[in-house]
DNA sequence: CTTGTGTTCAAACGTTCGTTTGAATCTAGA
DNA sequence: TCTAGATTCAAACGAACGTTTGAACACAAG
Protein backbone atom coordinates (compact mmCIF):
# COMPACT_ATOMS: atom_id res chain seq x y z
CA UNK A 1 0.00 0.00 0.00
CA UNK A 2 1.08 3.64 0.71
CA UNK A 3 3.71 2.90 3.43
CA UNK A 4 5.90 0.90 0.96
CA UNK A 5 6.32 3.95 -1.53
CA UNK A 6 8.75 6.16 -0.59
CA UNK A 7 6.74 8.68 -2.24
CA UNK A 8 3.00 10.13 -1.10
CA UNK A 9 0.37 9.34 -2.92
CA UNK A 10 -1.54 12.53 -4.38
CA UNK A 11 -4.49 12.81 -2.15
CA UNK A 12 -1.77 12.53 0.94
CA UNK A 13 0.13 15.53 -1.10
CA UNK A 14 -2.97 17.41 -1.23
CA UNK A 15 -3.73 16.97 2.22
CA UNK A 16 -0.84 17.84 3.80
CA UNK A 17 -0.89 20.88 1.99
CA UNK A 18 -4.29 21.78 3.05
CA UNK A 19 -3.56 21.13 6.79
CA UNK A 20 -0.03 23.35 6.37
CA UNK A 21 -2.00 26.16 5.07
CA UNK A 22 -4.65 25.92 7.33
CA UNK A 23 -2.34 25.86 10.36
CA UNK A 24 -0.37 29.11 9.37
CA UNK A 25 -3.30 30.64 7.70
CA UNK A 26 -4.72 30.87 11.04
CA UNK A 27 -1.77 31.72 12.65
CA UNK A 28 -0.27 34.72 10.18
CA UNK A 29 -3.62 35.17 7.66
CA UNK A 30 -3.72 34.81 4.18
CA UNK A 31 -2.11 37.36 2.76
CA UNK A 32 0.81 36.96 5.29
CA UNK A 33 1.61 33.61 4.45
CA UNK A 34 3.41 32.71 1.43
CA UNK A 35 3.84 29.52 -0.85
CA UNK A 36 7.81 28.90 0.83
CA UNK A 37 6.40 29.01 4.02
CA UNK A 38 3.10 26.25 3.27
CA UNK A 39 5.31 24.09 1.19
CA UNK A 40 8.29 24.21 3.57
CA UNK A 41 5.78 23.09 6.55
CA UNK A 42 4.13 20.48 4.19
CA UNK A 43 7.32 19.57 3.54
CA UNK A 44 6.57 19.49 -0.31
CA UNK A 45 8.00 21.27 -3.22
CA UNK A 46 7.72 24.73 -3.62
CA UNK A 47 5.55 24.06 -6.97
CA UNK A 48 2.79 21.70 -5.77
CA UNK A 49 0.24 23.58 -4.53
CA UNK A 50 0.11 25.40 -8.23
CA UNK A 51 0.55 21.06 -9.48
CA UNK A 52 -2.38 20.53 -7.81
CA UNK A 53 -4.43 23.41 -6.88
CA UNK A 54 -3.49 25.75 -9.32
CA UNK A 55 -2.75 28.97 -7.73
CA UNK A 56 -2.68 30.30 -3.99
CA UNK A 57 -6.17 31.66 -4.45
CA UNK A 58 -7.33 27.98 -4.91
CA UNK A 59 -6.16 26.33 -2.27
CA UNK A 60 -7.42 29.63 0.00
CA UNK A 61 -10.75 28.76 -1.35
CA UNK A 62 -10.77 25.00 -0.72
CA UNK A 63 -9.19 24.97 3.04
CA UNK A 64 -12.11 27.15 3.62
CA UNK A 65 -14.57 25.30 1.87
CA UNK A 66 -12.88 21.67 3.86
CA UNK A 67 -13.91 23.50 6.63
CA UNK A 68 -16.86 25.48 6.58
CA UNK A 69 -19.34 23.21 4.14
CA UNK A 70 -19.42 20.35 6.94
CA UNK A 71 -19.84 23.30 9.96
CA UNK A 72 -22.41 24.77 7.93
CA UNK A 73 -24.17 21.32 7.08
CA UNK A 74 -24.04 20.73 10.37
CA UNK A 75 -26.05 23.99 11.66
CA UNK A 76 -28.81 23.95 8.99
CA UNK A 77 -28.53 20.20 10.34
CA UNK A 78 -29.45 21.00 14.23
CA UNK A 79 -32.15 23.67 13.15
CA UNK A 80 -34.38 21.45 10.88
CA UNK A 81 -33.85 18.67 14.31
CA UNK A 82 -34.53 21.85 16.56
CA UNK A 83 -37.70 22.38 14.55
CA UNK A 84 -39.06 19.08 13.98
CA UNK A 85 -38.64 18.62 17.46
CA UNK A 86 -41.00 22.01 18.32
CA UNK A 87 -43.69 20.42 16.33
CA UNK A 88 -44.96 23.52 14.49
CA UNK A 89 -44.39 25.72 17.30
CA UNK A 90 -41.56 28.21 17.17
CA UNK A 91 -37.98 27.46 18.22
CA UNK A 92 -36.98 29.66 21.03
CA UNK A 93 -34.34 31.70 20.93
CA UNK A 94 -31.84 29.62 23.26
CA UNK A 95 -32.19 26.78 21.68
CA UNK A 96 -31.54 28.88 18.13
CA UNK A 97 -28.73 29.93 18.96
CA UNK A 98 -27.73 26.72 20.70
CA UNK A 99 -27.96 25.03 17.06
CA UNK A 100 -25.58 27.67 15.43
CA UNK A 101 -22.84 27.11 18.05
CA UNK A 102 -23.51 23.05 18.56
CA UNK A 103 -21.45 22.17 15.39
CA UNK A 104 -18.83 24.87 15.97
CA UNK A 105 -18.22 23.18 19.21
CA UNK A 106 -18.50 19.89 18.22
CA UNK A 107 -15.63 20.49 15.38
CA UNK A 108 -13.62 22.29 18.12
CA UNK A 109 -14.12 19.80 20.25
CA UNK A 110 -12.50 16.86 18.28
CA UNK A 111 -9.37 17.75 17.09
CA UNK A 112 -6.48 20.32 17.43
CA UNK A 113 -7.34 20.98 13.41
CA UNK A 114 -11.26 21.87 14.69
CA UNK A 115 -9.98 23.98 16.67
CA UNK A 116 -7.74 26.05 14.26
CA UNK A 117 -10.58 26.07 11.78
CA UNK A 118 -12.36 28.02 14.10
CA UNK A 119 -9.89 30.62 14.98
CA UNK A 120 -9.04 31.20 10.56
CA UNK A 121 -12.72 31.28 10.42
CA UNK A 122 -12.42 34.56 13.19
CA UNK A 123 -9.93 35.87 10.76
CA UNK A 124 -12.12 35.82 7.22
CA UNK A 125 -14.76 38.06 8.23
CA UNK A 126 -12.28 41.33 8.49
CA UNK A 127 -10.41 39.85 5.57
CA UNK A 128 -10.15 42.50 2.85
CA UNK A 129 -9.32 39.73 -0.05
CA UNK A 130 -12.10 39.57 -2.72
CA UNK A 131 -11.71 35.84 -3.40
CA UNK A 132 -12.43 35.20 0.68
CA UNK A 133 -15.43 37.20 0.53
CA UNK A 134 -17.01 35.66 -2.31
CA UNK A 135 -16.23 32.34 -0.46
CA UNK A 136 -17.85 33.33 2.71
CA UNK A 137 -20.90 34.98 1.06
CA UNK A 138 -21.85 31.54 -1.19
CA UNK A 139 -21.40 29.59 1.99
CA UNK A 140 -23.13 31.52 4.60
CA UNK A 141 -26.19 33.30 2.25
CA UNK A 142 -28.53 29.81 2.88
CA UNK A 143 -26.96 29.95 6.77
CA UNK A 144 -27.75 33.01 7.39
CA UNK A 145 -31.68 32.96 5.66
CA UNK A 146 -32.34 30.10 7.90
CA UNK A 147 -31.39 31.45 10.76
CA UNK A 148 -32.97 34.80 10.21
CA UNK A 149 -36.27 33.32 9.56
CA UNK A 150 -35.92 30.86 12.38
CA UNK A 151 -35.09 34.28 14.97
CA UNK A 152 -37.83 35.83 13.68
CA UNK A 153 -40.43 33.61 14.40
CA UNK A 154 -38.85 33.29 17.77
CA UNK A 155 -38.80 37.07 18.05
CA UNK A 156 -42.24 38.21 16.74
CA UNK A 157 -41.26 41.54 18.68
CA UNK A 158 -38.14 42.38 16.91
CA UNK A 159 -38.59 43.59 13.31
CA UNK A 160 -37.09 41.52 10.56
CA UNK A 161 -34.55 44.63 9.81
CA UNK A 162 -33.50 44.39 13.42
CA UNK A 163 -33.11 40.93 13.91
CA UNK A 164 -30.41 41.03 10.49
CA UNK A 165 -28.64 43.79 12.48
CA UNK A 166 -28.33 41.87 15.67
CA UNK A 167 -27.22 38.46 13.10
CA UNK A 168 -24.66 41.18 12.30
CA UNK A 169 -23.33 42.27 15.63
CA UNK A 170 -23.53 37.92 16.70
CA UNK A 171 -21.25 37.51 14.32
CA UNK A 172 -18.89 40.14 14.92
CA UNK A 173 -18.82 39.05 18.73
CA UNK A 174 -18.11 35.73 17.86
CA UNK A 175 -15.30 35.99 15.62
CA UNK A 176 -13.51 38.23 17.44
CA UNK A 177 -14.30 35.89 20.54
CA UNK A 178 -12.32 33.08 18.50
CA UNK A 179 -10.01 34.95 17.21
CA UNK A 180 -8.97 37.37 19.49
CA UNK A 181 -7.70 35.77 22.40
CA UNK A 182 -4.32 37.46 22.46
CA UNK A 183 -6.18 40.79 22.02
CA UNK A 184 -8.06 40.00 24.98
CA UNK A 185 -4.57 38.86 27.01
CA UNK A 186 -3.19 41.64 25.93
CA UNK A 187 -6.11 44.57 25.95
CA UNK A 188 -6.70 43.18 29.57
CA UNK A 189 -3.90 41.52 31.49
CA UNK A 190 -6.10 38.33 31.59
CA UNK A 191 -4.47 35.15 31.15
CA UNK A 192 -6.38 32.63 28.81
CA UNK A 193 -3.96 29.69 27.76
CA UNK A 194 -5.33 27.06 29.22
CA UNK A 195 -6.78 23.86 26.16
CA UNK A 196 -10.42 24.33 27.65
CA UNK A 197 -10.34 28.12 27.23
CA UNK A 198 -13.27 27.86 24.32
CA UNK A 199 -15.29 25.16 26.36
CA UNK A 200 -15.08 28.19 29.21
CA UNK A 201 -15.98 30.70 26.95
CA UNK A 202 -18.76 29.82 24.96
CA UNK A 203 -21.28 29.57 27.69
CA UNK A 204 -20.40 33.14 28.43
CA UNK A 205 -20.33 34.09 24.53
CA UNK A 206 -23.68 32.47 24.48
CA UNK A 207 -25.41 34.49 27.44
CA UNK A 208 -24.37 37.48 26.17
CA UNK A 209 -25.30 36.97 22.51
CA UNK A 210 -29.10 35.55 23.95
CA UNK A 211 -29.01 38.97 25.96
CA UNK A 212 -28.40 41.66 23.08
CA UNK A 213 -30.49 39.21 20.59
CA UNK A 214 -33.44 39.65 23.03
CA UNK A 215 -32.76 43.47 24.06
CA UNK A 216 -35.61 45.92 24.19
CA UNK A 217 -35.34 47.66 20.82
CA UNK A 218 -34.14 51.01 20.79
CA UNK A 219 -36.97 53.87 21.11
CA UNK A 220 -38.05 55.07 17.66
CA UNK A 221 -37.91 58.54 17.66
CA UNK B 1 2.86 82.45 3.73
CA UNK B 2 2.74 79.02 3.10
CA UNK B 3 0.48 79.57 0.09
CA UNK B 4 3.00 81.74 -1.80
CA UNK B 5 5.38 79.48 -1.79
CA UNK B 6 5.55 76.60 -4.60
CA UNK B 7 7.33 73.76 -2.27
CA UNK B 8 4.92 72.56 0.57
CA UNK B 9 5.97 73.01 4.20
CA UNK B 10 6.87 70.35 6.00
CA UNK B 11 3.73 70.20 8.50
CA UNK B 12 1.80 70.01 5.11
CA UNK B 13 3.84 67.15 3.50
CA UNK B 14 3.26 64.89 6.98
CA UNK B 15 -0.30 65.63 6.84
CA UNK B 16 -0.67 64.89 2.97
CA UNK B 17 0.87 61.62 3.80
CA UNK B 18 -0.84 60.38 6.80
CA UNK B 19 -4.56 61.36 5.08
CA UNK B 20 -3.80 59.33 2.08
CA UNK B 21 -2.20 56.40 4.19
CA UNK B 22 -5.58 56.72 6.43
CA UNK B 23 -7.80 56.19 3.39
CA UNK B 24 -6.39 53.70 1.59
CA UNK B 25 -5.50 51.85 5.22
CA UNK B 26 -9.00 51.91 5.95
CA UNK B 27 -10.38 50.47 2.32
CA UNK B 28 -7.19 48.03 1.78
CA UNK B 29 -5.66 47.27 5.11
CA UNK B 30 -2.09 47.96 6.10
CA UNK B 31 -0.44 45.02 4.16
CA UNK B 32 -2.20 45.21 1.49
CA UNK B 33 -1.47 49.31 0.84
CA UNK B 34 1.89 49.82 -1.11
CA UNK B 35 4.35 52.99 0.00
CA UNK B 36 3.79 53.58 -3.71
CA UNK B 37 -0.11 53.80 -3.30
CA UNK B 38 0.44 56.16 -0.05
CA UNK B 39 3.02 58.41 -1.69
CA UNK B 40 0.37 58.68 -5.57
CA UNK B 41 -2.27 59.20 -3.46
CA UNK B 42 -0.29 62.07 -1.53
CA UNK B 43 0.95 63.73 -4.41
CA UNK B 44 4.66 63.42 -2.98
CA UNK B 45 7.62 61.59 -3.25
CA UNK B 46 7.86 57.67 -2.65
CA UNK B 47 10.93 58.39 -0.68
CA UNK B 48 9.19 61.08 1.42
CA UNK B 49 7.66 58.71 3.97
CA UNK B 50 11.04 56.94 4.93
CA UNK B 51 12.52 60.66 5.41
CA UNK B 52 9.53 62.14 7.41
CA UNK B 53 8.55 59.05 8.92
CA UNK B 54 11.64 56.96 8.86
CA UNK B 55 9.46 53.45 7.79
CA UNK B 56 6.52 51.61 6.90
CA UNK B 57 5.64 50.81 10.41
CA UNK B 58 6.24 54.05 11.94
CA UNK B 59 3.55 55.97 9.66
CA UNK B 60 1.28 52.83 10.61
CA UNK B 61 1.62 54.20 14.43
CA UNK B 62 1.50 57.78 14.05
CA UNK B 63 -1.86 57.40 11.88
CA UNK B 64 -3.08 55.11 14.64
CA UNK B 65 -2.25 57.74 17.28
CA UNK B 66 -3.37 60.19 15.69
CA UNK B 67 -6.95 59.26 15.89
CA UNK B 68 -6.97 57.27 18.63
CA UNK B 69 -5.10 59.76 21.08
CA UNK B 70 -7.66 62.16 21.03
CA UNK B 71 -10.88 59.68 20.94
CA UNK B 72 -9.90 57.73 23.88
CA UNK B 73 -9.33 60.86 25.85
CA UNK B 74 -12.99 61.82 24.57
CA UNK B 75 -13.51 58.81 25.93
CA UNK B 76 -12.04 59.14 29.64
CA UNK B 77 -13.01 62.51 30.15
CA UNK B 78 -16.84 61.22 29.48
CA UNK B 79 -16.85 58.68 32.08
CA UNK B 80 -15.17 61.11 34.05
CA UNK B 81 -17.81 63.50 34.03
CA UNK B 82 -20.84 60.98 34.40
CA UNK B 83 -18.64 59.40 37.61
CA UNK B 84 -18.99 63.36 38.82
CA UNK B 85 -22.48 63.63 37.67
CA UNK B 86 -23.20 60.89 39.25
CA UNK B 87 -22.01 61.94 42.71
CA UNK B 88 -20.35 58.57 44.56
CA UNK B 89 -23.09 56.59 43.06
CA UNK B 90 -21.96 53.69 40.48
CA UNK B 91 -23.13 55.05 37.03
CA UNK B 92 -26.01 53.18 35.10
CA UNK B 93 -24.73 50.70 32.44
CA UNK B 94 -26.32 52.61 29.93
CA UNK B 95 -24.61 55.75 30.58
CA UNK B 96 -21.38 53.71 30.56
CA UNK B 97 -21.94 52.48 27.11
CA UNK B 98 -22.85 55.91 25.90
CA UNK B 99 -20.07 57.27 27.13
CA UNK B 100 -17.91 55.07 25.01
CA UNK B 101 -19.76 55.40 21.70
CA UNK B 102 -20.16 59.26 22.09
CA UNK B 103 -16.91 59.95 21.62
CA UNK B 104 -16.87 57.40 18.12
CA UNK B 105 -19.97 59.37 17.75
CA UNK B 106 -18.79 63.27 17.51
CA UNK B 107 -15.75 61.72 15.96
CA UNK B 108 -17.84 60.07 13.31
CA UNK B 109 -20.43 63.01 12.74
CA UNK B 110 -17.57 65.75 12.19
CA UNK B 111 -16.02 64.64 9.34
CA UNK B 112 -15.34 61.91 6.35
CA UNK B 113 -11.96 61.89 8.00
CA UNK B 114 -13.38 60.59 11.13
CA UNK B 115 -15.73 58.19 9.53
CA UNK B 116 -12.76 56.94 7.83
CA UNK B 117 -10.84 56.43 10.88
CA UNK B 118 -13.26 54.25 12.76
CA UNK B 119 -13.38 52.17 9.63
CA UNK B 120 -9.61 51.92 9.98
CA UNK B 121 -10.45 51.11 13.78
CA UNK B 122 -12.61 48.18 12.93
CA UNK B 123 -9.82 46.62 10.65
CA UNK B 124 -6.76 46.91 13.38
CA UNK B 125 -8.12 44.56 16.44
CA UNK B 126 -8.35 41.40 13.62
CA UNK B 127 -5.06 42.53 11.82
CA UNK B 128 -2.28 40.14 12.55
CA UNK B 129 0.73 42.96 12.36
CA UNK B 130 2.57 43.22 15.75
CA UNK B 131 3.45 46.52 15.41
CA UNK B 132 -0.66 47.39 15.46
CA UNK B 133 -1.33 45.30 18.28
CA UNK B 134 1.70 46.56 20.15
CA UNK B 135 0.00 50.11 19.51
CA UNK B 136 -3.68 49.12 20.48
CA UNK B 137 -2.65 47.48 23.56
CA UNK B 138 -0.69 50.85 24.64
CA UNK B 139 -3.58 52.79 24.01
CA UNK B 140 -6.16 50.80 24.85
CA UNK B 141 -5.23 49.39 28.04
CA UNK B 142 -6.22 52.64 30.50
CA UNK B 143 -9.46 52.79 28.96
CA UNK B 144 -10.14 49.33 29.11
CA UNK B 145 -9.53 49.22 32.74
CA UNK B 146 -11.52 52.16 33.13
CA UNK B 147 -14.47 50.82 31.70
CA UNK B 148 -13.81 47.59 33.04
CA UNK B 149 -14.19 49.12 36.69
CA UNK B 150 -17.16 51.48 35.59
CA UNK B 151 -19.21 48.63 34.45
CA UNK B 152 -18.09 45.95 37.87
CA UNK B 153 -19.51 48.91 39.85
CA UNK B 154 -23.04 49.80 37.92
CA UNK B 155 -23.53 45.37 37.84
CA UNK B 156 -22.34 44.04 41.15
CA UNK B 157 -24.02 41.07 40.14
CA UNK B 158 -21.27 40.34 37.34
CA UNK B 159 -18.09 38.87 38.55
CA UNK B 160 -15.10 40.82 37.23
CA UNK B 161 -13.89 38.25 35.25
CA UNK B 162 -17.07 37.82 33.19
CA UNK B 163 -17.38 41.63 33.28
CA UNK B 164 -13.98 41.02 31.05
CA UNK B 165 -15.34 38.49 28.68
CA UNK B 166 -18.04 40.73 27.67
CA UNK B 167 -16.29 43.91 27.10
CA UNK B 168 -14.23 41.75 24.48
CA UNK B 169 -17.58 40.63 23.39
CA UNK B 170 -18.28 44.03 22.94
CA UNK B 171 -15.63 44.91 21.26
CA UNK B 172 -15.96 42.34 18.64
CA UNK B 173 -19.62 43.21 18.01
CA UNK B 174 -18.13 46.92 17.59
CA UNK B 175 -15.42 46.64 15.10
CA UNK B 176 -17.31 44.42 13.10
CA UNK B 177 -20.28 46.31 12.85
CA UNK B 178 -17.77 49.39 12.21
CA UNK B 179 -16.04 47.47 9.59
CA UNK B 180 -18.02 45.01 8.18
CA UNK B 181 -20.97 46.91 6.26
CA UNK B 182 -19.90 45.28 2.73
CA UNK B 183 -19.46 41.92 4.57
CA UNK B 184 -23.24 42.23 5.97
CA UNK B 185 -24.59 43.51 2.88
CA UNK B 186 -23.26 40.41 0.70
CA UNK B 187 -24.67 37.87 3.45
CA UNK B 188 -27.49 39.45 4.07
CA UNK B 189 -28.62 41.05 1.08
CA UNK B 190 -29.56 44.04 2.72
CA UNK B 191 -28.83 47.41 1.28
CA UNK B 192 -26.75 49.61 3.47
CA UNK B 193 -25.51 52.32 1.35
CA UNK B 194 -26.77 55.52 2.65
CA UNK B 195 -24.86 58.06 3.99
CA UNK B 196 -26.23 57.98 8.02
CA UNK B 197 -25.93 54.52 8.08
CA UNK B 198 -23.16 55.14 10.97
CA UNK B 199 -26.13 56.95 12.71
CA UNK B 200 -29.27 54.68 12.29
CA UNK B 201 -26.72 51.56 13.43
CA UNK B 202 -25.09 52.99 16.80
CA UNK B 203 -28.69 53.03 18.88
CA UNK B 204 -29.51 49.23 17.58
CA UNK B 205 -25.68 48.41 18.66
CA UNK B 206 -25.66 50.38 22.13
CA UNK B 207 -29.90 48.28 22.73
CA UNK B 208 -27.52 44.88 21.58
CA UNK B 209 -24.80 45.54 23.73
CA UNK B 210 -26.40 46.52 26.39
CA UNK B 211 -28.82 43.32 26.62
CA UNK B 212 -25.44 41.78 26.36
CA UNK B 213 -24.64 42.93 29.03
CA UNK B 214 -27.18 42.74 31.39
CA UNK B 215 -27.49 39.23 30.38
CA UNK B 216 -28.11 36.21 33.26
CA UNK B 217 -25.12 34.25 33.91
CA UNK B 218 -24.63 31.04 31.87
CA UNK B 219 -25.60 28.82 35.02
CA UNK B 220 -22.06 27.50 36.75
CA UNK B 221 -21.77 23.80 37.16
C1' DC C 1 12.00 -4.55 -20.28
C1' DT C 2 9.67 -0.72 -22.38
C1' DT C 3 6.39 2.75 -22.66
C1' DG C 4 3.33 6.37 -21.05
C1' DT C 5 1.30 9.00 -17.57
C1' DG C 6 1.31 11.45 -13.45
C1' DT C 7 4.17 13.60 -9.95
C1' DT C 8 8.29 15.78 -7.92
C1' DC C 9 12.17 18.62 -8.20
C1' DA C 10 15.71 22.54 -8.58
C1' DA C 11 16.00 26.59 -10.85
C1' DA C 12 14.61 30.56 -12.77
C1' DC C 13 10.97 33.91 -14.30
C1' DG C 14 9.02 38.68 -13.98
C1' DT C 15 6.92 41.65 -10.64
C1' DT C 16 6.38 44.21 -6.57
C1' DC C 17 7.74 45.31 -2.12
C1' DG C 18 10.13 48.69 1.48
C1' DT C 19 14.15 51.12 1.60
C1' DT C 20 18.45 53.70 0.30
C1' DT C 21 21.26 56.77 -2.39
C1' DG C 22 23.27 61.02 -4.11
C1' DA C 23 22.37 64.79 -6.72
C1' DA C 24 19.14 68.71 -7.37
C1' DT C 25 16.35 72.15 -5.29
C1' DC C 26 14.52 75.22 -2.01
C1' DT C 27 14.71 78.07 2.31
C1' DA C 28 16.45 80.68 6.10
C1' DG C 29 20.23 83.07 8.46
C1' DA C 30 24.76 85.67 8.34
C1' DT D 1 24.59 87.75 -1.83
C1' DC D 2 26.39 83.74 -0.18
C1' DT D 3 26.30 79.65 2.47
C1' DA D 4 24.59 75.77 5.37
C1' DG D 5 20.91 72.90 6.22
C1' DA D 6 16.50 70.90 5.16
C1' DT D 7 13.64 68.80 1.73
C1' DT D 8 12.49 66.76 -2.77
C1' DC D 9 13.51 64.00 -6.62
C1' DA D 10 14.61 60.14 -10.03
C1' DA D 11 16.82 56.02 -9.88
C1' DA D 12 18.30 51.99 -8.16
C1' DC D 13 18.93 48.44 -4.39
C1' DG D 14 18.26 43.67 -2.50
C1' DA D 15 14.74 40.74 -0.94
C1' DA D 16 10.47 38.32 -1.24
C1' DC D 17 6.45 37.28 -3.66
C1' DG D 18 3.42 33.87 -6.83
C1' DT D 19 4.19 31.37 -10.77
C1' DT D 20 6.36 28.73 -14.69
C1' DT D 21 9.60 25.68 -16.76
C1' DG D 22 11.74 21.43 -18.32
C1' DA D 23 14.24 17.73 -16.80
C1' DA D 24 14.24 13.84 -13.47
C1' DC D 25 11.71 10.41 -11.27
C1' DA D 26 8.13 6.77 -9.93
C1' DC D 27 4.98 3.43 -11.12
C1' DA D 28 1.28 0.85 -13.51
C1' DA D 29 0.05 -1.26 -17.89
C1' DG D 30 1.41 -3.69 -22.16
Amino acid sequence: MDARRNRLSVTETRIRILDAAQSLFAAHGFEATSMRMITTTASVNLAAVNYHFGSKDVLVQEVLLRGLRPLNALRMQALDDAEAAAGGAPVKARVIVECFFSGSLALAAQSEQGREFMRLLGRTFTEPSAVVRECLATEYAPVIGRYRDALSRALPAVPVEDIVWRLHFMFGAMSYAVSGFDTLQVMTGVQIDEPDAMARMVPRLMSFLLGGLRAPLPESN
